[in-house]
DNA sequence: ATGAAAGCGCTAACAA
DNA sequence: TTGTTAGCGCTTTCAT
């Protein structure tokens, strides 16, 4: 055997992942016809196709998704924006999307915005180029923006209802004349609404539906915040309602609401029995919380997953125009323990 | 004016993004001059870096990801590989990670494994052109199978020990033995561990470090299980425990924990008076249900952070070999209030 | 059915 | 400092 360097120059090899080429000279053809082989097998020979194939697999050689996307201008992943991902509330639509895109061979791009509009706008010009769509959850876009956002690449909008946009709605508004009903019926008349962030479309149509539906059953709706969507807004939010004298309050979302039950426990308020308490959402945690909660339930992972299928949908179809469309789902109001008959009134 | 369709045929631009030759054109420049006053300020004169930084932003550039990935080998992404989005324990590495990852310039791909090995490794190849690194968050990967794959790409385990990968580890197997001593200084003797699952990695070390240290204590310990690591196990878990006549219980993970308080409470047994529990992670939820629960508070989003930080570190630093490390994360209990004074043996 | 060749948008030598 | 020129790995006409 030659000397060590000798050796170790020979078999020097490239040590970069296959490509085409190598799979192509391999197994003797050309690299346009490896390409239709792996990518377009019914335009080949099959016996060549096998070979190809064989070889592909010897090598170990899977396509470079960056290279395909420059020629095809598809890269096979779908961003997903959140504005938040420490809400639990997105888990779900994180995992509805997550399973959905996996099932129809999409990759996730997880993008957060923190709760910022110009955040939103950037992100998603800065990395267009990174994702063939997008699925927005809870967008803090203008209407304005968005309509123009949908226009220039393909979108779907999940909560949130604009012309012209693409959506998965979830109908928490008339779930919360639900829930304000099942409030009615247990004899509460002086209801709180603890609003969430002033630039949430969800909170606006909320409370619009409470007031038009509160009118109509002789209560009174109390308009209270806006507050942080968080567990820790919860304690600002119960001293908030508990000022209003109100029996019962319904929360923008469970983990205000959880926040509220766990002050009302520490300030050695009752619950239900001083005051009820309904969430929405019905979040991981709103079962087993202390009392459980009562809640409306929101098919949040269904929402995602729906939102893909659309995505994918538009992205397959070309985005034809009339396409576009709308999904609303709807929402149930899961009584637990949080929610009983009304306290009698001071006087 | 001219016609209709003589006006049309004039406006029609080429709705594709702008690129850098346009941009190039635009400032009179070569594309390269372009390219370098984009991405390697300094090596252009500052002029004309104005100039073309000027046109980039008229024109509302943004490189094409694709493109750059092809030829600097960069793809300006990060896998992160979890076994189960579903999990809340995966909830804070995402978080944690994501943050991270969007501080140090990247993007994250969110990959769900589905608790199989061979989803892992599939995956993992079949999308090695898709990201720069890998965040395998509880791999289910035999330790050679690991160790192979951390040769051939940048990657950091989390929550998993194997010689020559860099790892994050959230020291629960010494938590486990805070946990012990918290329940034998209570007067408990009679412990049960309920395992997770039978291919975790975490749950063998724990349950070692167990063993060992209840012998070196004077308390029995019993082994119960595996156990799917979900809410819905735990009822079958707390019957289980009730069974062996142990006085507490460490369960593998919060899930589980809180799963079995809330079979116990259907069941009618008091906790902590009959039976203590003992979680593990802190997930969201611990604090609030009920009772709140006595548990190992793994730093989760931190080991998150820590981990995109090491990764990026081994991209940037062209991954020397010496530089591999592991990390190790200390856990603390938080002592709530699902544990107390062990319940006086029945005769 | 297969091959040759022209890019996709960008970076990185190499020249000038 | 700036321009010219190769490619990166792949898809896709256009020939053959």
């Amino acid at each position: 055997m030659g000397s060590r360097s000798e050796v170790a120059q020979q078999s020097e090899k490239p040590q970069r992942a296959p490509t085409l080429a190598n799979v192509a000279e391999r197994a003797g053809v050309a690299i346009s016809t490896a390409s239709r082989a792996l990518s377009n097998p019914g335009r080949v020979n099959a016996v060549t196709r096998g070979r190809i194939e064989k070889v592909a697999a010897e090598l170990g050689y899977s396509p470079n998704w960056q290279a395909r996307a420059l020629t095809s201008g598809k890269v096979g992943a779908i961003a997903v924006l959140v504005s938040d991902v420490t809400n639990p509330f997105y888990f779900g639509i994180i995992r509805g999307t997550q399973r959905q895109l996996k099932a129809s061979g999409y990759s996730q791009l997880l993008i957060d915005t923190e709760e910022s509009d110009q955040n939103e706008d950037d992100l998603l010009h800065r990395l267009r180029s990174s994702f063939d769509g997008v699925i927005l959850a809870a967008s803090r876009l203008s209407d304005r923006a968005l309509a123009k956002l949908a226009d220039e690449l393909p979108l779907v909008a999940v909560n949130r209802q604009t012309r012209g946009v693409p959506s998965v709605f979830i109908d928490t508004p008339s779930g919360v004349v639900q829930a304000l009903e099942h409030l009615v019926s247990l004899g509460h008349r002086d209801i709180a609404y603890v609003s969430g962030p002033a630039t949430s479309w969800s909170n606006e149509s909320r409370w619009r539906a409470l007031v038009k539906a509160a009118s109509a059953r002789g209560a009174t709706m109390h308009r209270l915040g806006p507050f942080s969507p968080r567990l820790h807004a919860g304690a600002a939010a119960a001293d908030a309602v508990l000022n209003t004298g109100a029996t019962a309050a319904i929360a923008f979302n469970d983990l205000l609401a959880i926040g509220m039950l766990q002050h009302l426990a520490a300030r050695g308020v009752r619950v239900p029995e001083q005051l009820s308490i309904v969430g929405c959402d019905d979040i991981f945690g709103a079962d087993f919380c202390n009392p459980p909660l009562t809640t409306l339930t929101a098919p949040v992972e269904q929402a995602g997953r729906l939102a893909v299928t659309m995505l994918v949908a538009q992205l397959d179809g070309g985005s034809a125009p009339g396409q576009r469309q709308a999904s609303v789902l709807p929402t149930y109001l899961t009584v637990r323990s949080s929610t009983g008959p009304a306290a009698e009134k001071e006087i």
